[in-house]
DNA sequence: AATGAAATTGAGTTTGTTTTCCATTACAGA
DNA sequence: TCTGTAATGGAAAACAAACTCAATTTCATT
């Protein structure tokens, strides 16, 4: 899944802040790339709890913003009431395409948001940095229960 | 500013619904559409306090889920941990781009866009409802003073 | 105008997420 | 190994948002 060199990337960002490496860091961030799902706080934590690891939810939201910063994990959507997030790192830049009813989520890209970007900055004079896409809609089968129960 | 149909709209909207049109959702709309800035509960709630009104946060809430069925009103974004909207009748459709350092707002609109959301609707087979677009960077004065603080 | 069923209200309470606090522990450079 | 400081877990606090409930208001029907 990982060759474990997002630990490596914020290894060099802690040193170069003065922060310090330690073992929930290092099993928070292991965990979160172990797969691609997206995530969010509550089910990684209940996650590592099973696994009998020992870490506190406050270290968990202590770590997302040192993970953002780095650019290994962003921020995809508020949803039910918390956050939601992905790991980046590894990872081509994609926008989502969300089923309103059963929420799956596709991944997409296009090369047409970057011209949009790159006209923006232009345009307006802004370094952009990153942009969200969020697209909203019924999947296939949720198109065809909704369109019946109409 | 506005000419009062987004209040003939939910009128009918309520009306079709068996609902009531009371003086706090009147009073609630009318400041929601007395200007075209974005707003959160929050600040809303002290503006209608502050003119002497007797509104409770929670018509508040309970009216916004409405006003976003009759897409009177939509979510912009998440930020400082809670939802920000804006009116939608009377404007066209349009995303934003934001500074990160001073929070400025700017609108745009990109017919790219539509041509992504026909794209996907295809390829994936979605019925597409809407999209969000948030791009975010700096905008030309955060940008100067953000590279003469590194 | 009066009625009455049902929706809405404000204030307070509850839920759930995220942040902060604090005493203790662990890291990393000297 | 020592030492200063950051990070820890667990609890408590802060916060947004949703719910509860008795009192009130709306509005179609008289």
């Amino acid at each position: 899944m990982s060759d474990g060199s997002e630990l490596q990337i914020f290894r060099d960002y802690l040193k170069k802040r003065g922060l310090r490496y330690t073992r929930e860091r290092e099993q928070i961030i292991r965990e979160i790339f172990a797969t691609h799902e997206h995530f969010d706080v509550d089910s990684l934590y209940l996650k590592m709890r099973q696994k009998g690891m020992n870490v506190s939810k406050a270290s968990i939201y202590r770590l997302i913003p040192l993970l953002i910063e780095t650019e290994l994990v962003r921020e995809v959507f508020f949803e039910d009431g918390h956050m939601h997030y992905e790991h980046v790192y590894g990872h081509e830049h994609h926008c989502h395409l969300r089923c309103l009813e059963c929420r799956k989520i596709e991944e997409f890209t296009d090369p047409r948001l970057a011209e949009v970007e790159k006209d923006l900055a232009e345009r307006f004079g802004y370094h952009v940095l990153d942009h969200r896409l969020d697209v909203r809609g019924l999947c296939p089968e949720c198109r065809t229960k909704y369109l019946y129960k109409k």
